[in-house]
DNA sequence: AGTTGCATGTAAGAGGTTACATGATTTC
DNA sequence: GAAATCATGTAACCTCTTACATGCAACT
């Protein structure tokens, strides 16, 4: 079982998910493709971590709705408790940063412009998920306990927009240098 | 090439260095193990991107130092100019908080306290990093200027100390959710 | 008319990790 | 005495991406 699996699980524990879904959700934390994940949800079916029902649908395709079952949960449980790895943040932009004096200014600026142009994107798409958060909580999302189930998704978001401001703070310094 | 053959090419602007230097180097960009480094290394030499001389050493093994050839110089600037992949992050403590709510608030703190202890020994690296960089210019950083060896190591420090404030603010935060 | 989204799956190949192999010096 | 650092390299294995395959509905 790879972290990736643990991973699926990881969004099982809170919705029954299509592996459609699952590959849009995980992008943030883990990035897989489609073709990554159904393979690694019909093992997790053999192994007993997750069920799935076959849903019909007329306007579009067919799909399997998979759930975490009580193999799933304990096996998740204890992946928790087990030491987790470090962060790995695979960048090409950095590398190009730390050589951006073999181009001119204006070639480095126009780089840093739709960088942050990604950026400001990014944050867009996340305030947007926030504020459906927002609407599908009953209480202040400040006042959400750890086992409330929007939890994770609550604090999790902070972290991303925080990060988030941290580049794009970060841009908009770059950018003054260039000038 | 891939993007990690590239990375090589931009540190190797910058300075020659060992195989082993690379490995270390480009780790906070492109993580990579040297067992994938050397063979690249001998790729990139085949295809005259780069050069070594031998070094024998006495006290330690013998190492061979790379250098930047005028293609390798070319092959760089190329893909500099190149449309640039977003970066990809995959954070397995990510997953696990999005269901802590699985463990105890005890466990939780735990595994909060020592993520905090691991964005702190990075912060230290970092900010060790940043002193010997104000030793090693003869200028205030503030001032250099894009074309400037120092320049990409600069930016890229403080790119990367920000973040770190953003993640142990998030840490700190996080913590007094759980009390 | 062409692209995007929904929805599943497989196969080939590239990228990346772990393990094996060697060996001296320094630090705990 | 054990582990870490320097230094290179290969082989086996796992992970991940790209491409192929299908098909309808909605939007541009």
């Amino acid at each position: 079982m790879n972290t990736l699996s643990y991973g699926l699980l990881s969004l099982l524990s809170k919705n029954s998910r299509t592996g459609y879904e699952l590959m849009q959700h995980i992008q943030p934390f883990w990035p897989a493709k489609h073709s990554q994940i159904y393979p690694l949800l019909a093992q997790l079916e053999q192994k007993g971590c997750v069920e799935f029902v076959h849903v019909p649908q007329s306007d579009k395709p067919d799909k399997k709705v998979y759930s975490l079952t009580d193999t799933g949960l304990k096996a998740l449980q204890e992946w928790i408790g087990m030491p987790t790895d470090a962060p790995a943040t695979r960048d090409e932009f950095a590398l190009k940063v730390y050589c951006i004096g073999l181009v001119s200014k204006a070639e480095a600026m126009k780089m840093l412009v739709e960088r942050e142009d990604y950026y400001i994107k990014r944050k867009v798409h996340y305030t947007q998920s926030f504020e459906k958060l927002v609407k599908l909580s009953e209480k202040p999302l400040e006042e959400l306990e750890m086992d409330e189930p929007l939890f994770g998704n609550y604090v999790l978001l902070r972290k991303a927009l925080h990060k988030l401001d941290a580049d794009l703070n970060w841009c908009e310094w770059m950018k003054s240098k260039l000038k």
